[in-house]
RNA sequence: GGGCGAUUAGCUCAGCUGGUUAGAGCGUUACAUUGACAUUGUAAAGGUCACAGGUUCGAGUCCUGUAUCGCCCACCA
């Protein structure tokens, strides 16, 4: 294509992308010359479910800046691209769509809802991926992987049975949190939280313990009184026993630690069954649980006759009227609580005991602690180190487990025969961990072994991004990686979790770089939020203003502080790329023909004047601050160091003078090839940030034979 | 309840280890221009750097406190 007319993305975006692909240099196999040093990164896996928001562009971007200027420093880059099947994320968008055609996964049942699942994946799953090709990403796309691959899926089981042959991994009866609406466990992680106002009930027990609760309704179960062993008031108590108005059930009264003093009476309530605290309380005093929520949300047979089958919301009301009437309430406070919600439905979480899979987190967090305490993982900036600490350093046991259909099913089989006769006991079963179904069940040499119905939460299977599902020769060559860029929500949910995998599957950790960065929200300091309706469409950016407008746009504006959308940034970035390419059009315009021979000795020309001089002199130096800059990951201050000495130091002052110069015979030739240079360096600098427009220059402009993609940063 | 971040021109933001008239993009004003570029050039207006103390020869930059906004984390029932 000729250089020629205005600025305009359309014409060429598209096809320089196809002939990038082509080339195949996306691939770190098909690079030419020698190249020793690997430079991996890891795309955070999109969900299937995602489309190309703006926190994406950012991240992406980023990303795309790394590795297109690893690639021209002569490493061996590679960026593993791929989508994530975001277990309850999916299900919940395949359930929606069921419901609109009027059923249930239930009346479909679990292998015909599956293959409604992966018939969505196969029509939707690939958008959030050309979206991020648009963006001219130069992830290698021929190592695509999907985390329900069949060989990541083989790998997710490995990883299982590795982890439970340790004695990692498991099987427990455990208060969890539980979303009644998607009928399944869920970590803590995937709990939010919201406000909410209720009320404080003082409940009389007897004379001297009256607790404060939120939750009357729960007293059902109640096994014990907890108070604080240091609570003078309550000392000579601990030991006695006190009876559970209503349900006449005698409970020890026991002291523990985890009791305030200064909250409410100092004495509270215990029901194991229906608060994780309480489920810890009990298991140091060996209170019983007593269940009286099912898994549904309402009362069960546990909690009498006269509650069974309703909901436990319902029966709140109920209990305090009867409290009443006993006179037992002693006081009621309005009182404003948190309440954990799903972070999927926003339903009300219920603690529920159940039979779970938990992987014991105490060796792994330590060695993730010890990875960073170490330096051998970075987090950028640093101040985030202490969020990832924090976290790791309280850790509870992961419960791996999800009660849904679509994830990476357990390798595991349960005895049927055992079951039967256990029903009612799920402490009991009898199982087998292992990849294949046994032929033969090793209880009751009988039966026709089962496989477990759960699935594995979905940052299970994430967590292994940086090997599972990989070629066994990539495993090899390609692990560990460098760097992984992300915005700072899943520096737990994912990041902690890829390190201690690493470590403990691969003895090393899988990268050495965490950078993470600011979160895009509206103008107005909003989260920008689709259901909100407070998102911006990236997409819409690169169709009207191209993908280049668009990345310069969003890395602009990416200082690292948490970045209030402007739109001027998309106008002041369409502004400069057609500066870009006006300037590089005149540069062309004069091109010296003995320079454009690549053979050329002289590769930087020394110039005569003092203006030349001084452009040589301040984009050597540019090249150099520039090159410091990406290697500490401050992309923004690069971009705008190159956008001021390009069009103020490069356009307004030198290519004004050199017009004069050119006039000069004696000046000519040298001039001309200062400005050949300078454009050059330029475009070479400028394209990890602006790929399409520089490559489309170099070619045209520069008349390499090189592609800019993996034209060498510096000779 | 704890932690972190922010508060600098009309808007969105830079300003590293404290040092001459505090910068950018966008916007605004005046003039110029068909010569790479009107998606332009030149020039200009516009800030008591949230507030109060302190350290210092000197503070937007360090310390203490206050206020406002935002984000995380939390087992006060």
């Amino acid at each position: 294509m000729k250089l020629e007319g205005a600025y305009d993305p359309k014409l060429f975006e598209s096809r320089i992308y196809e002939e990038w692909t082509d080339s195949g240099y996306f691939n770190p196999d098909n690079l030419p010359g020698l190249r020793k040093e690997n430079y991996i990164v890891y795309m955070p896996l999109p969900n299937v479910t995602g489309s190309l928001h703006m926190g994406h562009t950012l991240d992406n971007t980023f990303q795309d800046i790394v590795i297109r200027y690893h690639r021209m420093r002569g490493y061996k880059t590679l960026w593993l691209p791929g989508t994530d099947h975001a277990g309850i994320a999916t299900q919940y968008v395949v359930e929606k769509q069921l419901k609109k055609e009027g059923i249930n996964r239930f009346e479909l049942g679990r292998e015909k809802f599956i293959e409604r699942v992966w018939e969505w994946k196969k029509e939707y799953g690939g958008i959030i991926l050309s979206q991020l090709q648009k963006l001219g990403c130069s992830a290698d796309w021929s190592r695509t992987r999907f985390t329900m691959d069949p060989e990541y899926a083989s790998d997710v089981q490995n990883i299982f049975i590795e982890y439970y042959k340790k004695g990692l991994l498991y099987r427990g009866f455990r208060t969890v949190n539980w979303c009644t609406r998607c009928g399944t466990s869920l970590s803590e992680l995937e709990l939010e939280h919201k406000e909410e106002e209720t009320k404080l009930w003082y409940i009389k027990y007897s004379d001297e313990i009256v607790v404060a609760t939120t939750r009357p309704e729960t007293m059902l179960g109640d096994t014990a009184i907890a108070v604080n062993p240091n609570d003078e008031r309550f000392r000579r108590l601990v030991g006695k026993t006190v009876v559970v108005p209503i349900v006449n059930r005698e409970i020890p009264i026991v002291a523990d630690v985890m009791i305030d003093m200064n909250f409410g009476t100092g004495a509270v309530k215990v029901t194991p069954a229906h608060d994780s605290v309480d489920f810890e309380i009990g298991e140091r005093h060996k209170l019983p649980m007593i269940q009286v929520i099912d898994a549904y949300g309402k009362m069960t047979k546990e909690a009498g006759s006269k509650h069974e089958g309703k909901k436990a919301r319902d029966v709140r009301e109920e209990i305090v009227k009867e409290l009443e009437e006993l006179k037992l309430i002693t006081r009621i406070e309005p009182y404003t609580h948190n309440v954990a919600i799903c972070y999927r439905c926003n339903t009300t979480i219920e603690p529920i005991p159940s039979a779970q899979w938990f992987l014991k987190m105490k060796s792994l967090a330590s060695n993730a602690m010890e990875a960073v305490r170490s330096k051998a993982v970075i987090i950028h900036p640093e101040r985030f180190e202490k969020p990832y600490f924090d976290w790791l350093s309280n850790i509870r046991d992961w419960t791996v487990s999800r009660q849904i259909w679509w994830g990476h099913r357990l390798p595991v089989y349960f005895c049927e025969t055992e079951k039967q006769k256990l029903a009612g006991n799920q402490q009991q079963e009898q199982f087998v961990v292992a990849k294949e179904k046994p032929k033969e069940c090793p209880f009751c040499k009988k039966c026709e072994m089962e496989q477990s119905p759960d699935v594995l939460d979905t940052w299970f299977s994430s967590a292994l991004w940086p090997f599972a599902g990989m070629s066994e020769s990539d495993k090899k060559n390609y692990y560990p990686g460098n760097t992984l860029i992300t915005a700072r929500d899943i520096l737990n949910l994912w990041v902690a979790r890829m390190i201690y995998s690493g470590l403990e599957f691969k003895e090393e950790v899988p990268f050495k770089d965490v950078l993470i960065h600011g979160t895009i929200m509206t103008k107005d300091g909003k989260r920008m939020s689709k259901s909100l309706g407070t998102g911006i469409d990236p997409l819409k950016y690169i169709e009207q203003y191209g993908a280049d407008v668009t990345r310069f746009a969003v890395v602009w504006q990416a200082t690292g502080q948490d970045i209030r959308w402007d739109e001027t940034a998309v106008v002041g970035g369409k502004k400069f790329l057609n500066k870009l390419w006006n300037a590089a059009k005149y540069v062309a315009s004069n091109r010296q023909l003995a320079t454009s021979n690549q053979q050329s000795e002289e590769k930087i020309p020394k110039g005569n004047t003092e203006v030349d001089k001084k452009i040589i002199d301040e984009i050597n130096k540019l090249k150099k601050s520039v090159t410091e800059d990406i290697e500490k990951f401050e992309f923004s201050k690069a971009l705008h160091d190159m956008y001021e000495f390009f069009w103020h130091s490069f356009c307004d002052e030198y290519i004004e003078v050199a017009k004069l110069q050119i006039q000069d015979e004696k000046q000519k030739e040298e001039t001309q090839k200062i400005l050949m240079y300078i454009l050059s360096e330029s475009l070479i600098m400028l394209h990890p940030f602006i790929p399409f427009i520089t490559e489309v220059l170099w070619r045209e402009g520069v008349k390499s034979k090189t592609p800019l993609i993996i034209e060498q940063w510096s000779h």
